[in-house]
DNA sequence: CCCTCCAGATTGTCAAACAAAACGTGTTCC
DNA sequence: GGAACACGTTTTGTTTGACAATCTGGAGGG
């Protein structure tokens, strides 16, 4: 399996990344503003290069930007939490029922899990977030379907403004790793329950535990 | 019903505005290079501007870009357009049986009808087109899933440059009204079967249609 | 035919400037 | 006390002009 880093190729990119990465690694806040005259100092990127790499983590759904106020980082609700759980249930079903329905697409799938499995119990947290995400996005390219892949930036970045808040997930690698075996496993059994009990465990659990942790320690 | 023009407060979403208007008008072709200098100064914008709206565009799905090589039109073939129905069935219907689940929802997406019934037979091409994508931004918006919300502006993008080419459908708007009837009698009649004929008849049958339709009249 | 080279075209980025909008603070009025 | 207003400051949105980097197309040679 060829590793998918993203390759940098311009530097509003390689803003752009270092950005992403700040905000997986929960040095900028939910909320946060981000200034742009200091931003672009600090990155070493002239203004209007900065601002088309916050444009591009804004239509990801990283950042957030109202005209004239500037731009933040995105912030989501417990519904929008619940929302983006349901949202990629419909859809990794789509792209697990796609795959279970083809030999070669299942191999694919069962590369992305052995690399996953490798690289899943990293103790770096930036490292972990990579590997789970690039599982996931694997996933869906395994599906082949275009339009999968084009939504998936977007998917990606909600995900990643839930993860990075997510201490339960975060603290618990080995938990992560099982349930993502259980999404591969059920996908090779082609059974369409069984897909939908994992992806179920995977989605819509998951969320509810990381909304009920927050209950218990709200933010402000 | 509140009309959901995007209201332009920058120069970059009036670009914006007008280069998706000409797409979606058959100005520009499919594969076409948008070139930055003669396009900036035909739109009376500058060319960092014009860049952020060309960007806008291709985060959406209308353009595509490659590093160094500039912005075009994206193209879509056969099996993109098949996937974008498969994900679109999914995401509609995940749409759908929400709104079918809480009669608020409903009656927003019964005024949404009424003003695409009022609208959609308006012999302007432009118009008929907003009146359809405006439609289905309802629907997804009665939903009020946060996530649905965020990635209909890539789904509206993949739409549009198929409906851009869609003759068929552009050909008979009383054909395309009467599909998103059936719709919304199925989403009120709360049945999961009918939701799922009339919206495999929307999407499905109509992508069938439209691949059918190019296959016999080859474009080059 | 293929390969190499190079001039021209185009894109990516930067710096500086300025207009427009928003923000924060202080003052006045009810 | 709260609301409204004025004003200075900060920040964003945009323009202009310049230059470096990359790509493209055509010419020439083997």
């Amino acid at each position: 399996m060829t590793a998918s880093v993203p390759e940098v190729r311009t530097r509003r990119e390689g803003a752009a990344a270092a950005i992403r990465r700040s905000i997986i690694l929960g040095q900028v806040e939910p909320g946060q503003k981000l200034r742009e005259v200091a931003l672009a100092a600090e990155l070493g990127v002239s203004r209007p290069t900065l601002r088309e790499a916050l444009l591009l983590l804004t239509h990801e759904g990283l950042c957030e930007q109202e005209p004239h106020r500037g731009f933040s980082v995105a912030t989501l609700d417990e519904q929008a939490v619940r929302d983006l759980a349901e949202t990629r249930l419909t859809l990794d079903r789509l792209a697990a029922v796609t795959i279970a329905g083809d030999p070669a697409k299942c191999r694919e799938l069962a590369q992305a899990w052995a690399a996953y499995e490798a690289a899943g119990h990293n103790p770096d947290p930036l490292a972990q977030h990579l590997a789970h995400v690039e599982f996931h996005r694997a996933m869906w390219a395994a599906s082949h379907n275009d339009t999968l892949t084009r939504l998936w930036p977007t998917v990606d970045a909600l995900s990643t403004l839930v993860l990075a808040q997510d201490q339960v997930m975060r603290g618990d690698p080995g938990r992560a790793v099982h349930l993502h075996g259980r999404i591969v496993d059920a996908v090779a059994s082609g059974s369409s329950d069984a897909i939908e009990a994992a992806l179920n465990a995977h989605t819509r659990q998951s969320a509810e535990e990381f909304i009920a942790s927050r209950i218990q320690r709200p933010h402000s």
